[in-house]
DNA sequence: CGACGAAGCCTGACAGTGTCAAGGGAAAAC
DNA sequence: GTTTTCCCTTGACACTGTCAGGCTTCGTCG
């Protein structure tokens, strides 16, 4: 709590306004100024504004990965389903955070290792799961191919509910959760 | 061409810099330079910044349509495939298009009907082709969610390669149109 | 022909932004 | 007790989007 206290201060005000107000309108001097220090208090923590995204996207991809984790001990022939289910569901319900994990330009994951390591770890959980479903005769492509087609779908599924599109052409879904199992069973993939 | 010939001019100036640079760091004021007008110049075509940005998600979506109403013409037993790989072919060659057209905090889809239309067409285009695919005894709920499914795992597909995550884990793909054809194929979607 | 109004563009100004530069004050290390 | 280090501050700069108002140019109508 002592230690860099203002660090988690701008963190926590950050995290909150991009699930509100989306990352764009995310003012480096608002915060500062929200947090009732001078503009230039917070480069004392964060390199740049990207900074903070880089911060955002790495708690997401945390707390992402441990809800796939958990999913995994769903019954073996449920896994798939749940995966997909934890996925979409993390996703809309950290929305705005969702979004900067996958915006390049804001947290530049190529120069990140840290949130390589973290993102690669989540596939890694993937790609684990479609071996063993697949079993030991099948050939990397089609693991590979597999695995690529799972989180397609959970990340299409995810941010076409996001940012709408999917939304309004479904029209009112009385049941989120019964909708992405059944999306999951229309694919092959769960 | 004398109609308004600064439209044009700053708008192909925009789609140049979104596709190099991304939408972010556009600036209108420099655009208009770039133009070799004042920096309010711009105004007079484009209500916003946003209005561009727009314009620009308007033609990709027309674009967008086109092709896959094009991929429409493969034999019945391929269209599937065809649609999937004319909706990832076109996010990776548009790449800052596609981004655009997908941001709503960019072009705000919401409150744009003329967007919304050209969504819902091509939405319309994939209903269609789901519909005489899975035959007259199908639901409504699977034609929907199937569709939901082919949707998602294109944009899934797109999104994951354009910001980059899946290129990296999948490792230099030799002939990327076959890897798309096999994630197809691994979903039971093509 | 002359007035008028709109279209298209300009200059000016304002609040707000990210970030570089330099200083200050307290606490900790030597 | 001096010096170094950490955290924060004030100040400035270039740049952004956008509101307000003025200035030509041109088509239309009385």
């Amino acid at each position: 709590m002592v230690s860099s206290s203002l660090r988690d201060t701008i963190f926590r005000a950050a995290v909150d306004h991009v699930a509100e107000h989306g990352p764009d309108s995310l003012s480096f001097r608002k915060l500062a100024a929200d947090a009732g220090v001078s503009h230039q208090a917070p480069y004392h923590h964060f390199a740049d504004r990207r900074g903070v995204f880089r911060a955002i996207a790495l708690d997401g991809f945390t707390r992402l990965g441990d809800a796939l984790v958990h999913a995994m001990s769903a019954p073996a022939d449920e896994q798939s389903g749940a995966l997909l289910e934890a996925y979409v569901e993390f996703a809309l319900a950290n929305a705005g955070q969702f979004r900067v994990m996958f915006r390049s330009d804001l947290c530049d994951m190529e120069n990140a290792p840290e949130l390589q390591a973290f993102a690669d770890a989540a596939f890694d959980t993937l790609v684990d799961h479609v071996r063993t479903k697949l079993g030991e005769g099948a050939s990397i492509n089609d693991i590979r191919a597999r695995a690529a087609a799972m989180w397609s779908i959970a990340h299409g599924l995810a941010t076409l509910f996001i940012d709408g599109p999917l939304q309004r052409k479904i029209g009112p879904i009385a049941d989120r959760r019964a909708f992405i199992r059944s999306v999951g069973e229309q694919s092959g993939l769960a």
